[in-house]
DNA sequence: CGGACAATTGATGAGGGTCAATTCGAGTGG
DNA sequence: CCACTCGAATTGACCCTCATCAATTGTCCG
């Protein structure tokens, strides 16, 4: 979902607002007709269906440098809701001046498509994630790609990051309950794998990591993908 | 992922072969280079991520009139498989193609796109079925997209239609085992909610259906979608 | 210091997984 | 027309992972 630095250059100079939201705010409310779309410049945000009985799945998170709904452009309207998890800082770019870039350089038109089928791949490795692993695996997995992902964006050193979630966060995006998530953070801390404490992630074997995940990092589709090791 | 008559129309002519393909054949592998998009003309396919222990995750199920791989236009390396699940036609489109087509009409790459948008919504509506919903839930809302996009396809009634999978396909569509899946078909049967027999589903009672999946079929973006009954 | 929220832990039970056997159905060959 | 075969469907027995419910402990902040 992170576009290259030329691509977000030039994106910057569309920027009609930048704003600073609130932690827990809601940003887009599904089905609401949109005309602009949100690039993430500090915080983390996400993406989320809530159910009938109010519980809540996660479908995307967001880190900084992140277009994260570029697809309202094409959708103008979409089938899910856009909060802060954090504060947050976010452009505003109107859908207008998107039109404008793409008229005067078409190639663009495809990077952007490009950047929103990156948004769609990470969609297909968390339907793995939920539908294949089991607690362990899908917080491992999920760990493993927002190092990877942070580590693009220079926020993370490839074993150290920030990552201000709570374990009820994790649980909406896992699909497991907080106390679970819970006890399988004592776990991956027991074993030595991963600590997580005061919103710091600490990654102590990240090989083990990677296993316990399963997790190939092939579908970021990263230039240099170097902290996550396989890769074929 | 259906596209409208018109876009369709337009890459008809495009196509470069049409191609048969027996059941159960692998037709793209992740990680190939591609030149090329496929379009559904007949029968089922399937897109999927295996694990490391054999174990089958389908991210997508594609029905006629689809572009099952146009995301392979931009991305041009998949990070997935695509394979038939019955004997099928595809027809075959050079991203040359597509090039020339984008090229003499660039209002369709908006098209394209947007195509390839409503997968990615798809993807979100899978997410939510499997971290959120128990067994009968999941059943249940793949049924009721199904039946929307088949009736869309003009390939169902609103009631009943063919579906030539098995319950271990529909196992590894709801992240279930097939002993699991059939025994939640029991249920429905019993239950008089739904029939799946022969590769055939009747839909006794859509109201419960819609209400056991929490079936809302905004996220298909459908002009028409009738026969799912909800919407706001 | 008190309040609010997050983390943590224990006890209990249900939903699904696993394993193994049996039945059913459609297609094949005699 | 019927025996045979192979994959799919079905069912039973057993058990494990994770959800649920309920306290208790930390931690940050006004």
């Amino acid at each position: 979902m992170s576009l290259d630095a030329n691509e977000r250059l030039l994106l910057e100079t569309s920027i009609d607002e930048v704003r600073t939201v609130d932690a827990r705010r809601i940003v887009i409310r599904s089905r609401t007709r949109l005309q602009e779309s949100t690039l993430l410049v500090e915080g983390f945000m996400s993406r989320y269906i809530d159910d009938r009985n109010g519980m809540r799945q996660l479908v995307a998170i967001h880190v900084p440098g992140d277009f994260v709904d570029l697809h309202a452009y094409p959708l103008q309207t979409l089938d899910h809701d856009v909060a802060t998890m954090t504060s947050a800082t976010i452009a505003i770019v109107r859908h207008e001046a998107l039109d404008a870039i793409i008229h005067e350089q078409p190639q663009m038109s495809r990077k952007l498509w490009f950047s929103t089928l990156i948004d769609a791949a990470i969609h297909r490795a968390w339907l793995f994630r939920l539908g294949r692993l089991d607690a362990v695996g899908r917080i491992a997995h999920f760990l493993c790609e927002t190092n990877a992902r942070l580590f693009s964006a220079g926020l993370s050193d490839g074993r150290r990051f920030a990552l201000p979630l709570t374990q009820t966060d994790l649980a909406e995006i896992c699909g497991l309950t907080n106390v679970h998530v819970n006890r399988v953070m004592r776990q991956l801390r027991e074993a030595k794998v991963c600590v997580f404490r005061s919103s710091l992630v600490e990654i102590l074997d990240i090989e083990q990591l990677v296993k316990l995940g399963q997790f190939d990092p092939d579908y970021l589709y990263l230039e240099d993908p170097d902290p996550v090791l396989p890769s074929h």
